[in-house]
This record gives C-alpha cells, structure tokens and sequence, in this order.
DNA sequence: AAGATTCCGTTGTCGTTGCAACGTAAAAAG
DNA sequence: CTTTTTACGTTGCAACGACAACGGAATCTT
C-alpha cells in the first residue's frame, strides 16, 4: 500500500486539507522490518504511532508464565500501538513483524503540539469508535455461561442489522477466539442451538429463529 | 461537587488556561434527574458528553432476554457516554439516576468544532488511557479457564505495582464482576492458589510467593 | 452491647466446557 | 484430476465452574 493510498483511505485523515503535508509535519520517519523482525518491545514507552503499509505484524503478549502469545494480527493500512503512544504508557504488549514489512511512524508528540483541531478530532472519533467495539467484547465476554456469550454475541450482530438475518464477520475459530471459548464446543453450543430451535445457521450467515429482544 | 472542582480535578482540563471560559465554550448546558429517572436511553444518538456533577447514574444493559441488568455505576466527578458521543455510534446502553444527580453536558460538536487542540488532546489521552484499560481486561477476560484468569490479572497488577506484594481496588464480588465469574468460584480458586503455595493473601493485599514473570 | 448487615470462604451438586482426537467436506495447491 | 490443506462438526472424558446454601467474621447501626 503506497503512503497516498493509506492517506486517502485512513479515517484519521478524513477531511485533512492538505493531507501530505499534515503528515509530514506528524512523521515519525519511515522503517521497513525484516520477517520475525521485533518492531516493538513490551514494557518500553513508545511515543509514535505505527502504521503498516506493507506486510503485516503480530502483536505478542507474554503469558504469567512468560509464554509470548499472539493475540492479534495487524493488516495492511492498519495502525498499532496508538493506545499506549497516545496515553504515554509503557507496552504491554510487543510487535514483531509476521513478514518483511514497511512502517510509517507517527510522532505522538507532534500529533498534540503541531496537529491541527481536525486531526485531533478525527483521532479521537476512532479511539472513541475502538472504545465502543472493546465495551462491547467486554460485555460478551463477561457473561458466565457459553450459551450466553454466544448468543449475547449474536443478538448484538442481530440488532446491528437490524435483521433476525445476518452474517457474522468471522469464522468458527476466529468467532471463539473472539468469544474467549473453545472452537469445538462453539461448534457444539451452535449445533445444539440450533437443534433447540433458537437459531438457523449455514456457514457465516445466521438467523434466529424466535422473536428478537 | 462543583463545576469549578470538576474543572480544576478533570484531566479533560489538565493543562487549560481558563477552564470556565473553555467550559462555556462547550458546554451543553446542566441537568438534574431525580432518582430513577432516564437520562439517556439506548439506541438513540447522543451528542452530548455527560459529567455527574453531584449524585450517581447507573449505566443498564438490556441482554438477549430484554432484561435490564446495571453493567456499571457513575461515581460523581465522573463522566458517561462519552465513546458514543464521539464516534456517533446509537448508545448501546441506558443511563438512569441512581439518586437526585445533577449532569453538565458537554457539547461534542463544539468540542469538535470550536475546541483547541490542547483540549482535544486531553481527551484523546483520557481516552487512549481507557482504551488500555478496557484491552487489558480483555486480555484478563479472554483466558480459558478461571486460574488464568485470576493469575493474568493478579500478575498484571504486581507488574504495574514493581513488585509481588500489592493490593488490588477490588473486594471479592468487585473482582468477580471484572473477570466475569462467580465469586465464590473466585474464593475457591484463591484460596486453592494459596493452597498450592502459588500466592499468598490477606484481603485486598496479595503476594506472589514464587518468581514474577 | 446487641442486632443487623456485609463480606468472605467452604461445601456439594450438576450441568458445562476445555481438550484431544477423529471424520468429513470443501477449498487450495500441485 | 489428485493431493494437500483447511474448516467444521461430533464424540468422549475429566476437570471445571456456576449456583445455591450455609456459617463465621468483621463492620455498621441503633
């Protein structure tokens, strides 16, 4: 993904005038990482924002027992680590690049003291947007049975379309891992919805079958 | 409280010259609910940041059954909606006065619009801040069984606090809530932790008795 | 001081769920 | 077309955990 590109799609840049020049005053320089490569350390404080362009990375985070585990993976024209650059707090988390990839940095420092009120708006709509999203795993993962964090799950995806009919954004191991559970009993707790009658499924498109909340 | 302690206290203000001047500037006027009454309801759009100036507001879900069950309690001094205003998304929750409280309301749109930048910038490293917080929680909510959950989180206090001894801001039912498990299931697990010589405790005050990761 | 209330740990039961293993179907690679 | 890989569902089992109920300790109230 070239520079322009990410400029003109990026919703943090959504409305910028002069969006090349916006981000040279915010660059934090440019950097391309080698496959396994680490791009970011845990326990570091890290003042810039990073934004892949090309590639991809990993984000790992280090078990009680100090076992690393990825607990997510950053795509192309994603960004990284703007929580913790943006609140000042130490990782908790380190990155390392999953292939060889490029990273555009953006200095935190120069987003608050040269960035216009229109980019700070723009940062903050997304931080509040991730907020929303995160409340909202919260709230699934928070219930104490499968069953409920399942169907919790799908009534929100429900109530977002507006639909008793909609597709679901993952597949079954990507949904569990969401969900904090197990793929198989996932599997099990669908089948067996659907054999109780509550849902219909096929693939990533569900609908339920009784009366919406 | 007061408007002016609120202002002197919030770190939505840190660092602003004149606050009541800023505060006029977007200030969306003030409220009082009495106890009971509905301040915000969900699904509707809500422009506007609350403040609990005086009083309490609990924050209620509606689950999958149509059951209302509070998720959260508004303390005075702090503030409500805030992620929904900014992102624009339709408020997933409602919002009632746990008491006669009173509300400043805090005009999004003219914070977008008519706000500095330093105050901008406060806001997206109050929210930065949270968003640490909330992913952090999940990382707690996301293990699969309830000892590593309690291990996850226990550990990740004793690593903020730079050392194995430490306290924890919850009581037992509080704790429970956060890991989004039962609390005598909770009880047992730590106290069958203590068992095993993995930590040691005494109320709020917990000590990792073998290595810190 | 006595009673009431809250907080916490313990116990027992039963449904639940993580986990490993397997089989199948579909998709991707060759 | 054949082989390989990936994704899903199913099963069995043992451990786990939610839930209810109880008792004791500490705190608050009167």
């Amino acid at each position: 993904m070239e520079k322009q590109t990410f400029l003109k799609k990026s919703p943090l840049f959504y409305g910028i005038g002069d969006k090349e020049a916006m981000l040279r005053r915010l660059s934090g320089g440019e950097q391309v990482y080698e496959r396994g490569e680490r791009i970011l350390s845990a326990g570091k404080i890290c003042e810039r924002i990073g934004v892949i362009l090309e590639g991809s990375a990993d984000v790992v985070r280090e078990d009680a027992e100090g076992v690393p585990v990825t607990v997510a993976r950053i795509a192309e024209g994603e960004f990284f680590a703007e929580a913790f650059a943006c609140s000042g707090r130490a990782l908790a988390v380190s990155v390392e690049a999953a292939v060889r990839s490029k990273v555009l940095w953006i200095s935190v420092c120069r987003l608050f003291e040269s960035g216009g009120s229109e980019i700070l708006a723009n940062f903050l709509r997304v931080f509040a947007q991730k907020n929303v999203f995160l409340t909202e795993r919260i709230g699934h993962l928070s219930r104490h049975s499968l069953r409920e964090k399942v169907i919790s799950y799908l009534h929100g995806v429900a109530r977002s379309a507006g639909s008793a009919t909609f597709q679901i954004p993952f597949d079954r191991q990507g949904l569990a891992d969401y969900l904090g559970c197990d793929r198989s009993a996932l599997s099990a707790m669908l089948s067996r919805l659907k054999r109780e009658g509550v849902l219909d499924y096929y693939k990533n498109s569900f609908r339920f079958t009784e009366k919406l909340g």
